[in-house]
This record gives C-alpha cells, sequence and structure tokens, in this order.
DNA sequence: TTTATGGCTGTCA
DNA sequence: ATGACAGCCATAA
C-alpha cells in the first residue's frame, strides 16, 4: 500500500471501490476515506475530477438520497442518467432509496 | 503567506 | 415535511 499525499487521493481511492448498482453519500465516502464527518471535502474533490478520471463519481451523492445541483448545468441530468445505466432507479422527485442502494463497505473496516 | 470558495451535514423552529 | 444557520477542512490563486 502506498500512502497517497493527498486528501483528495485518498477520497478517489474510496470512490473507486463503490460497486456498479451501489451508491454512496458523501459523508460516507468522507468517513471510509478518514476524513470524518468532513463530507464537503468529499464534494469538492469530485468536482476536481477530470474525466479521464476513472472514479466514478456520479455513484457519489448527498445525504438526502438525491444529485447536488453542481454549478454546472446538465451536470446532475448526466449524473442520473449514468447511475440508472447501472441499474439504480430513481424515486419521484430524482431521489434514490438510499435503503436500497446505500453502498454497504465490510472490509478495510476496524 | 493569507483569503475566498465550496457537488455537505446536522440541528432547530 | 420544509426552510434556515453555522461549522469543518483542503485546494487554488
Amino acid at each position: 500500500m502506498k500512502k497517497p499525499t493527498g486528501t483528495y487521493a485518498r477520497i478517489y481511492t474510496v470512490v473507486r471501490r463503490i460497486p456498479i448498482g451501489r451508491v454512496a453519500t458523501y459523508g460516507q465516502v468522507a468517513g471510509l476515506a478518514g476524513l470524518g464527518g468532513h463530507a464537503r471535502q468529499v464534494g469538492y474533490a469530485v468536482s476536481a475530477l477530470p474525466d479521464e478520471s476513472n472514479v466514478p463519481w456520479h455513484r457519489v451523492i448527498n445525504a438526502r438520497g438525491e444529485i447536488s445541483p453542481r454549478g454546472e448545468p446538465g451536470g446532475d441530468l448526466e449524473q442520473r442518467s449514468l447511475l440508472e445505466a447501472e441499474g439504480v432507479q430513481f424515486n419521484a422527485g430524482g431521489r434514490i432509496s438510499l435503503e436500497r442502494y446505500r453502498w454497504r463497505p465490510r472490509t478495510g473496516l476496524p
């Protein structure tokens, strides 16, 4: 294992661990990344993610189980599209059932 | 070095 | 149920 410098790298690593058909909240990723409750950093890290990154940032959503309205128009729509393509279903209003699609990590936790 | 910003979260009314 | 407020930290300029 290496020691990735920068908090972003850590977040990307966690997001990459999210399986298909599953979603994780910013707070969840933050906790797994070791940030602990600092979900905001996750959002900024993902916002800075380059398109060539193999990080499924679209699998990361807010605690409401919905996609955050980022500053880029259409961005949230594309995220929803990607999730639906993976098999994630949205409720009326574009919300996801966290109780059903929330990613539950097993190994790697203390 | 400091300043400003930001795809969040949790609590209260 | 919804709306509003404050707090935490890293990155970039």
